[in-house]
DNA sequence: TCAATTAAGGATATACAATATCCTTAATTG
DNA sequence: CAATTAAGGATATTGTATATCCTTAATTGA
């Protein structure tokens, strides 16, 4: 089981948005040219977060994608759910009806216990993803990344909006 | 992203297998009846048990598989890392050093922001089925299944090791 | 007004993994 | 010795991820 590389790519575009200055847009062309990534591919990402609302595009020369709500609103949750879906990793296809034993057409009282233990473990999965925002990640970057790359990304970012 | 059915099927196939009386063994063909689903195929499942030492098998007539240790000692996470391999689910490939404005062949201090949230989450989601175990899922299915339900189906799983 | 630019998204191709079946081999049992 | 069984290789089928190409409509600036 393996996440898409959309969520990698949709979480760095993200925090490279997070940089643009206000009223301005940056195109997929340059998230592409940026991330080294197929900008034709890269752009099915930016649609599913633009459709989920994270970002918002306008067109035309200087169009481009930008940040729809600021960086401490949005959570990793928020980018892989746009990108993967809201739907369980674990999907329940009710193997107990099977048993032989099992009277024709029963009800089940409760969900399958099963099923049950690995909901709560995608649960954990995704409050931990709830629990870091887009603001925690650019804080942690910005500790991490030298300052002179991150300065020269930055401008290399304004140049293009 | 989503599991594999494999990952049900080995689930509870164990839960089974906790059934079976000591110095007895279950057949796959039996297992697949049970549950409903293709033997062959089912057979690759429990191939990946066997070989993580979670179950152990026997040959000949009256052969088949069975727990090789206590419910009290399998976990969630042991069957499910069994059937999906214990790599993390996201995987980061570095897009970072991809940046135009970054030095060529630079070396990076510590691992990609974008991924240690992600590996964390990968981790809060192994915590969590490392912390339930085979023996907690019987405890509850002995609650949850009713009684008539749950001797027919240890009657029937007797009559078959 | 017009040409260039850009996101949106449909259609299609390719690669790979999941699902599934079949068959051979070797071990075990009675 | 014959029947049974797991192990596992080979192969087929389906579906998803990855990727490219192209058309459409909106927007911008000249």
């Amino acid at each position: 089981m393996q996440l898409r590389n959309h969520v990698e790519w949709a979480i760095h575009c993200c925090a490279i948005l997070a940089g643009v200055p206000e009223e301005h847009y940056l195109a997929t062309r340059d998230l592409a040219e940026f991330h080294g990534v197929p900008k034709e591919y890269l752009s099915k990402a930016l649609q599913a977060l633009s459709t989920a609302g994270l970002i918002e595009s306008t067109l035309g020369p200087g169009g481009g994608y930008r940040l729809s709500k600021p960086a401490k609103e949005i959570t990793f949750l928020d980018i892989v759910e746009a990108v993967e879906g809201k739907a369980s990793t674990f999907v329940c296809t009710e193997i107990r009806r099977n048993n032989p034993c099992r009277p024709k057409g029963a009800r089940e009282s409760k969900a399958c216990a099963v099923a049950r233990v690995m909901w709560e473990a995608d649960d954990a999965w995704r409050a931990k993803l709830r629990s870091v925002r887009l603001s925690d990640l650019i804080k942690t970057l910005q500790q991490d990344v030298p300052a002179d790359l991150l300065e020269k990304t930055g401008k290399w970012v304004t140049l293009r909006t």
